[in-house]
DNA sequence: TTGAAAGCGCTAACAG
DNA sequence: CTGTTAGCGCTTTCAA
């Protein structure tokens, strides 16, 4: 751009103060309908457009909102890698803060030190903050006066954020008793981490108790953990329950990535399912359906949650006083062709 | 945040002046050992940030990489949905692009005109541009003193800016080649849109030619197109293929989630893979090594892709005259079990 | 080597 | 209703 215009320039060209071309511009409204006319005309005349960064320093708002990316080692892609999951989210998250006039800002947080740096230095209106919540941030996050929305974090602390998620618990049971009533009793469970994973904490608590309901003692060694959700980390687990656990008959994996990487390895080997080992996912990405045979599934619609998120810390930040948000989104058991009758 | 503490405070606290604190917060030698000294230690015990906005308001750079992603639709979930390559590519976007010290921001392009306000109201540094580039933003973007970098598009106006892509016509070539030294003739090519996507054009380009090559005349009647690529799409291309175009053994398909929704038709009605059908994709996506049969595919680096136009971006902005890069990334050709000799 | 002062472009009391 | 003015927090001449 050769030179910018700016407010003065408009100012200007309609004969008047800058203060003015401001009041029209934020629809503020001391202005005459005649001087208003004729800013509106100078600034579709001079094609002036508002620096935002100096509206944002000036109203100590960016307009931009923050979202934060669980990193597990140093870049997103193990995150985005064979996980339709935040992609979904994001376009969720994306697509209200568009309709909204908001700025994206997407960060894989570093360290604890360098998120919270990062909320204040950019002057982040509001943040998303997606899966594990760093413990050592809670206190100074509290401090921070942006609304922060936890998605997909089960703390101690969760209470003290707007929180949105699913209702995990309850998917875990709905995939362990659809187990159950096929008539299965050796159900193992896969989750992606007992411990850093708190979304797969909370279905293995419906995992369990959807056992005990059934009668069964819930056994540690038909639990499983992998270290990220990803197709060969289900296809290695495979494998191993080949030839280690062959008492297993049934599996409830805490994503459908891992149930297709599990599904394949025990392909591979002969096996059949449904009719050698059933098998039940988690999430319902679009293969789910394609894979064969297609996946026993529980559905969680990601988009929508990116939404509700989005949708909350907007709200909390134009109405600075809102309550906190605690949304569960409901989950769906979807009957495929990778589970069938215990024989 | 109750107080956030500004230059002056740190001024302040170290007997000195704002523009000292200046200087050594830039690294411009101006300050003396000893009060420099002093001057971190303020920084350090009063915990100072300094305030981007404020930054990029004084420097007239906002240290902000813009992305934008073409919207087909409304959303970004359309371009997310079943498809890894945009994941991937934002991740290793983010990847260097933190490393650099930039924030990313992200958006839809809604339209040509909000796009372009957008990169001069926001102040981004640098814009990297994925996919098809509105004929008629040229103009304008060009009189934008930001670098831009294309990504995966070839236009006529792609000599104007920084041009990332990969050899999508040897990757035609290649595939085509692949299945005609298997001894097919009736080879499909499956695209996305060959208008619209400039890729697929150039895919198309390197079927013709490995066509020709081989003596085969390339007829219409073999080439589709789809809307979008997604299984779906790919599905019911399957399901016409096979009540229209009774003669095609062999397929091309522009990308993996395509190839994949084609193969699945094609299976559901009996029809034997490798067999009866040969089928390549694009793009190799974790699942096609986990579809059976797995996928044989051309393979490209997408996180590369993302890594590559990123450090370029960041190249023109902090040496502004750098001259235009145009990089071509390589193709390679990943045989598995979905092609087979013609029978 | 240091600092005062004038911006960067916009907003918002406050006066008139 | 309109304009003057003093910031927002940081940078950067320019003079001391």
């Amino acid at each position: 751009m050769g030179e910018k215009i700016t407010i003065r320039d408009v100012a200007k060209h309609a004969g008047v103060s800058a203060a003015s071309v401001s009041y029209v511009l934020n629809g503020i409204n001391k202005v005459s309908d005649e001087t208003k006319e004729r800013i509106l005309t100078a600034v579709k005349e001079l094609n002036y457009e508002p620096n935002l960064t100096a509206v944002s320093l000036s109203k100590q708002k960016s307009n931009m909102i923050g979202v934060m990316f669980p990193l597990t080692d140093d870049s997103l892609s193990t995150i985005f890698k064979d996980n339709h999951y935040y992609s979904e989210m994001i376009s969720g998250i994306e697509y209200v803060i568009r309709k909204h006039g908001y700025d994206l800002v997407i960060s894989g947080a570093s360290s604890p030190a360098d998120c919270l740096k990062w909320i204040r230095t950019r002057n982040i209106d509001g943040l998303l903050f997606l899966g594990a919540f760093p413990h050592r941030l809670y206190e100074k996050m509290k401090a921070l006066s942006n609304p922060i929305v936890l998605v997909d974090t089960y703390e101690r602390y969760e209470r003290d954020y707007h929180h949105i998620s699913v209702d995990d618990e309850y998917g875990g049971y709905l995939a362990t008793t659809h187990l159950v009533n096929l008539g299965h009793k050796e159900i193992a469970f896969v989750a992606h981490h007992l411990v850093n994973s708190p979304v797969d904490k909370k279905r293995y608590i419906g995992y369990e108790k959807a056992l005990k309901e059934a009668g069964i003692t819930p056994s540690k060694t038909f639990v499983f953990e992998v270290n990220e959700s990803s197709f060969d980390n289900g296809y290695n687990l495979g494998n191993k329950l080949l030839q280690d656990h062959k008492d297993i008959r049934a599996v409830f994996a805490s994503s459908d990535t891992l149930a297709l990487g599990i599904m394949k390895a025990l392909q591979e080997k002969g096996k059949k399912i449904p009719q050698d080992y059933s098998i039940v996912g988690f999430d319902d990405i679009t293969f789910s359906s394609y894979a064969s045979p297609s996946l026993t599934t529980i559905r969680q619609d990601v988009f929508n949650k990116g939404v509700v998120a989005a949708t909350s810390v907007i709200q909390a930040i134009e109405h600075r006083f809102s309550t906190l948000q605690h949304v569960k989104l409901s989950v769906e058991l979807i009957i495929r062709d990778s589970t069938a009758k215990r024989r």
